[in-house]
DNA sequence: TTGAAAGCGCTAACAT
DNA sequence: ATGTTAGCGCTTTCAA
């Protein structure tokens, strides 16, 4: 391992202040003769100076490095938000540190802290868990010395941060209203009733039944966890039912509930008709293609940078912090050939 | 936002020094009375006092923090490792940065300085190509004030780090063999010839090929990246050949060859024989599931780490650097439905 | 044109 | 049982 090397060491070599080899490394109006500033940069190069960011942001407050939480970075929506988030970041100038708290609320609460504490100017929150959310959390996240915004899913009644996420009713009643409109009146739903997201598309989807004059049947509305098992388990319990039509309102249930289907020997659309939610996955390897509610992510990402951005400026620029802001994003159906006309 | 609370402003609060603070806020031995120390945790906590782990690690000269370069966490694969390491650096004790290079290779290079310059212990990196890499990276990677190890690919020549990845000559020839053994001879392999990882599975499928006594046909050896539409592509070239199996050397291209498959009509095992590598969401989605290769990624995380934890150690006692070793896992042929048996 | 000095928030010897 | 001092590597007045 090579040793590190300091602004220190590189103005001894080159026989000046720590001063000068600061300023002209980073480009900083100075006076330094053009010779001086030429022999501080080839001694900088041939040494492999790498400034110390931790050092720098010691006294400037800032690390231009902000953070992210995600709750499971396995899941293709979280990694693809991941991923943009940090291609946005980094041409804003910016280094994401992308964290995975695996679910668990209380890895939340140490997560934020520790990038906090890491020194990030700013982080970016999917909660692990909005409805139960621990005390802890809620604490410090008022507490917290930098701006954050929560991202996709949102925390009940915390409403003084900004917050960026896809309106979850209107993309339940878009998916059953297009199954309404093509026949279907015994339309299953899957969803996870224990998260805010779940409960929200259920209400679209509710909403959208009632406008059709077709009365809710609770039968037809089936538990899932955001995991492939649960959405599984839950088609097998579909199979009771006499739907025609299924949503599958997480991309994670719908692998479980194809997957559930292919193997009972069902297929789509003859014997179920589907709509699913941000189904990158199946959407790429299911033939036909599955009809989808997307949530478009770049859309996502940008306005989270863009909350984001526009906090740390009014922080620089010392003004008073603008009133917290909620933005809700339009889902959009996608239709494409899993969906069986019956009228 | 509420302020940053320091050390000192605690330390004026309960009228002591910032040196008894610290001391009892580390849980360190010291001999602060018992109602002192009492007092100071709870100014501590009733201020939300967080240490600066940047203003400590400055002093320490080390932040119990790992860094981590993936070229795409958008692949399952590589989400999945991320999500492997992160939990047991933290069961460690070390916090884990995730980043993206985006599959550009001078990202990698620019990410590793990002990393080390803010202060990371180690890191782990997934190097984006290795073939064609760039000056800039080898030029920094052996000036790295900081271990590293290179997981699953590695950049050929460079050995004077740890590297931890799977055999691909092995999974190649364990995939081909098994086709063999069902009697096949017309085996095609789709792998990415521009990457060491590629050409070692396609040299191991060559190997099985040969100890067969079958003639290698290079019309059977099809080019693709790691990017789903890459394997799509090949898979359309595959028709053209008089295959009755096929090999498919990443999730990705398993992904973009199931595809195209299904859109021309044909089934599995019914019309090829597929064997797939890695293909977590494949074999998911299946009806029958695919036979593949897996690539153990909790070994993986597992090898890497400890790596990790022994150069980290060994620089923590002042020892003299061990050798640096290469460590090859072995990958395992999973068998499911998805082969015919033509014997 | 350049440099000295102070300080960011913390820890670690060394006094007291 | 507690405090002083120095310093990690850097930036930033301010003085020369």
């Amino acid at each position: 391992m090579a040793p590190k090397v300091t602004l220190k060491e590189i103005a001894r070599e080159v026989g000046l202040s720590p001063t000068s080899v600061s300023l002209v490394l980073n480009n900083k109006p100075c006076k330094v003769s053009a010779e001086n500033k030429k022999l501080i940069k080839d001694v900088a190069r041939k040494k492999h100076y790498v400034p110390n960011q931790i050092a720098r942001s010691l006294v400037t407050q800032h690390s231009h490095t902000l953070g992210l939480v995600v709750p499971n970075i396995e899941s293709r929506f979280f990694s693809s938000l991941a991923k943009n988030l940090e291609v946005r970041c980094r041409e804003r100038g910016y280094a994401l540190f992308i964290t995975n708290s695996d679910g668990i609320a209380t890895n939340d609460a140490e997560l934020v802290r520790l990038l906090v504490n890491r020194g990030v100017d700013g982080l970016f929150l999917v909660v692990s868990d909005e409805l139960g959310s621990d005390a802890r959390l809620l604490e410090d996240l008022t507490q917290l010395p930098v701006p954050y915004v929560m991202v996709d899913r949102i925390i009940e009644g915390l409403t003084t941060c900004d917050r960026v996420r896809f309106n979850n009713d209107l993309g339940g009643y878009l998916a059953c209203k297009h199954l309404v409109e093509h026949g279907h009146r015994r339309i299953a739903c899957i969803a996870n009733l224990n998260s805010n997201t779940g409960r929200e598309r259920v209400a679209g989807y509710t909403r959208a039944l009632g406008e059709a004059g077709i009365a809710a049947d609770p039968e037809l509305v089936l538990q899932s966890d955001y995991y492939i098992a649960d959405g599984y388990g839950a088609a097998a319990r579909l199979m009771q039912a006499d739907a025609t039509a299924v949503i599958a309102t997480s991309d994670n249930i719908a692998l479980g509930l194809l997957k559930h289907l292919y193997e009972q020997g069902k297929r789509v659309p003859r014997d179920y008709s589907v709509v699913s939610y941000d189904n990158s996955a199946a959407d790429i390897l299911f033939e036909p293609a599955l009809s989808s509610i997307e949530q478009n992510v770049e859309e996502l990402s940008e306005a989270a940078i863009g909350a984001m951005l526009g906090r740390l400026e009014e922080y620089r620029a010392g003004a008073e912090p603008a009133r917290a802001q909620e933005l809700l994003l339009r889902p959009r159906l996608v239709v494409k050939d899993s969906v069986t006309n019956l009228a």
